[in-house]
DNA sequence: GTTGACATTGACGTAACGTAATAGTTTAAT
DNA sequence: ATTAAACTATTACGTTACGTCAATGTCAAC
């Protein structure tokens, strides 16, 4: 029995056009070719399909599968075992993507630290934990989970750049903190100051259009509470936790006016 | 600082092929491009370039990168959540195909070891017959009827392994014998390391003691008149029958002086 | 004779670059 | 100041296994 290329595609469950590919590449020639150039298979050439077929099910390339018909003498059970071998590695690639992928999403989710904030150091730590902790509760009420989501992938991705800008603007805040208490005075200008840098501080980390004078009293009011923050201020000098929360106060309660 | 696109390449552990190519899709685009038309790439281009690899760690397409980094409204979180799928639906196909190919190459060696078993009775027979046929009468007169009796033992009574042990040293010999061939001199060192192995390879089959160059010059010779064993030589390549003669002539001459 | 189904040969597109080839530029050495 | 080495640019083909037109020729039926 003979058959078109169409009637062949059909009964082997693939496409014309992969039988002339097949005949283009010498992988499967047609028996013969009819007298108006068209593609004429024997049942031979349907035997071969098959085999064809049954390869390629198993992942292997086409020009491995050319190489095990064509050459009865290349050893198909050697080509299986490195083909065994390369779907393996491809196995251990996935699982490990797999893995990664889903690290990501948790992160994205805010679930989880990522690798990539690890470059940025303990303090970014610091205040995801303070988004969350404090400020989540209050700002999840008011605007729903998304919001806080957006936060923290927006630590997340943050750019070295923009990191460094933080790291900047931090270290000035710091050096005009220690400054603004050794003065005494929150309601002086440098204290003042130092309340706008902070301000400007806080918008890096917190969702778009979330600063509110009464967040900003709260977060500066739970460094004095919460031992961990009180402890990063402390540092700088005695009584700075203190002073810090003084002066916010001062300083959003001039801007209400 | 700004890098030429080399110096970006090697920070960041790919090509400039690479970089070139992100800037053709508008991946990556260079900062500013000097007056000589050299891409410059600044602060900005090496942090999105980080975001670009992390991404693509994961096994994320570069136009799903390029629609998570451009568009901040593209939701990368849900992009991650579809590359996971196609990950895990990537991940039991290829469970599955490793099932499948094992399964195949078990087959194959049960295959392979039916077809060693009908190859080994098919040779016994073969070498019997040779043995009879040519040799025997040289020997019969020579030894009488006992050595060839005992002879034909020796090979009905090979153990399958050891068939293995010849089988390798015989396809070294045909693997090295189609080089040879292929150099067209039988003086040379490779042709006259095929007629070591072949005569080792002999002494499988014949009685002990009963090697002689003339009697391996005289096999030599009957691979080319008797059409079962020319067929089996002509089968590595064409002329090999009569290379492996000539060949043989000149190791057994050599060996004679 | 016409129509509709089926055939043919190009040729472009896909993903993410690798690898030349050819030509202008910068830098370091002479 | 030259020159050679090192760098950069553009152009373009190759890779895998076909999908998808497009233009055109062929077969069977009405």
């Amino acid at each position: 029995m003979e058959y078109t290329i169409n009637s062949l595609a059909k009964m082997s469950g693939i496409s014309s056009r992969t039988l002339r590919h097949y005949d283009d590449i010498e992988l499967l020639k047609p028996s013969r070719i009819s007298s108006t150039k068209y593609r004429i298979y024997g049942q031979k050439e349907i035997d071969k399909l098959q085999q064809i077929l049954f390869y390629k099910e198993l992942g292997l390339g086409l020009s491995d599968i050319k190489k095990i018909l064509d050459n009865s003498s290349f050893d198909a059970q050697e080509a299986m075992e490195k083909h065994l071998m390369e779907l393996e590695s491809k196995q251990k690639q996935i699982d490990q993507l797999i893995l990664n992928v889903n690290k990501t999403i948790k992160s994205l989710k805010g679930e989880e630290e990522m690798s990539n904030k690890e470059k940025f150091e303990g303090f970014k730590k610091n205040m995801i934990e303070a988004n969350e902790q404090k400020y989540g509760k209050e700002i999840r009420e008011k605007f729903g989970n998304d919001v806080i989501e957006e936060s923290n992938q927006k630590l997340a991705q943050m750019t070295q750049e923009e990191y460094q800008d933080i790291e900047k603007l931090a270290k000035e805040l710091n050096l005009k903190l220690k400054d603004a208490v050794a003065t005494g005075n929150p309601r002086g200008d440098l204290a003042q100051e130092v309340c706008e840098l902070h301000r400007r501080w806080l918008t890096f980390y917190w969702p778009k259009d979330t600063y509110t004078k009464e967040a900003h009293q709260g977060l500066a009011e739970m460094y004095c509470q919460d031992e961990r923050f009180k402890e990063y201020y402390e540092k700088i000098a005695p009584g700075t936790a203190e002073f810090l929360n003084e002066a916010i106060k001062i300083y959003c309660m001039k801007r209400s006016e």
